[in-house]
DNA sequence: ATTGAATGAGACATCGACGTCTCATTTGAG
DNA sequence: CTCAAATGAGACGTCGATGTCTCATTCAAT
């Protein structure tokens, strides 16, 4: 069982039931408490280390994506399509705004809202994206339909395989029917 | 300080941090933490009561919305305009799925979960709505963006007067730019 | 003004999660 | 096979949140 691995299966259940024990965490890991312990010091430690994953994980994602190359709706695309692997992750975190007290906003979630903030930005100059929605809520619109995605799928209400078509598909066009389309 | 209000404001804090204590909880609703154990037996009881709170509201919000009268789309813009003074309610149950461990989902979510995928579905047959995007996703996506905007108001991400206007306009018409709208 | 209920502050014991430890067992490299 | 490292299971003390209690004070009704 790979560290990645741990916080992985931690992320899962740690964005269903947030007061999950280490004990829990452990056995939903597959691995014992004590081995829990020695990968991270404690519970902040390991929080810390998803917000790091989290971090890290998305920045790559983001650059796969290519979100400054093509149109703005095909980067959104692939932008969905690449969060998709971590997207229990980013559920989980999107929730811990806890880490966050004292306004202390972690830099590099900045970076990465600045990143999707742009995006939406460059769509709306562009002609494709409308203006009277910001991109500071676009992006959070975003991140609470990827991550609520995630848990209707981890609930067997939505189908694992449609997880990329309901977010852009609803993100981009709406639920409303209109016939130009 | 109502009964209602200590809930409220325990909403209010328990949304942003699930693991608020419960004297934390006392001292945002502005009472003592022993009054706030003689309103509710413990924390089960407190967040059971914020659980009935939250299910009796959107009960009276969905009837005041009418969600059978008029086109899905009205409907749909008087539901969230009815949401908005629970939004932070909202935000905390939808977080809480720890509360439905064991299968065993709450009667009164799943009452109201059928009446709002109802409204998505007349849309879908009176042609309002599109039909590739299935109504119990669409009540999760809704579910979602009012409880994101919740926090992205809360953050000052977004300004409250464009609570309704955000969420409506972005689950109704999507991001992208439709030259016919 | 008086009285009874409600409140706030604090003390207290209890309990559960945490973090550390040990030890037997397993794993993997040589 | 051998040995060292890693793991799982469990024991143990610590600490913080919880729930209950008391008591002084405040509040509201009469």
């Amino acid at each position: 069982m790979d560290r990645d691995q741990v916080l992985r299966a931690a992320a899962a259940l740690l964005s269903r039931k947030s007061t999950a024990t280490m004990d829990e965490v452990a056995r939903a890991a597959g691995i014992g408490r004590a081995t829990l312990h020695r990968h991270f010091a404690g519970r902040d430690a390991l929080v810390r280390a998803l917000e790091d994953l989290g971090i890290r994980e998305f920045e790559g994602a983001f650059d796969r994506a290519r979100l400054d190359e093509g149109s703005a709706v095909e980067a959104l695309r692939r932008l969905v399509a690449e969060s998709e692997r971590d997207a229990q992750l980013l559920a989980f975190l999107v929730t811990e705004n806890q880490l966050f007290e004292g306004d202390q906003i972690n830099e590099g979630w900045a970076r990465l809202d600045a990143r999707v903030s742009a995006l939406f930005k460059r769509g709306q100059e562009e002609g494709d994206f409308r203006i009277d929605l910001s991109p500071a809520w676009l992006t959070e619109a975003l991140y609470g339909l990827i991550g609520t995605c995630a848990w209707a799928v981890m609930d067997g209400r939505v189908a694992a395989k449609d997880f990329q078509y309901m977010i852009t598909e609803l993100l981009l066009g709406g639920v409303r029917r209109s016939v130009e389309k």
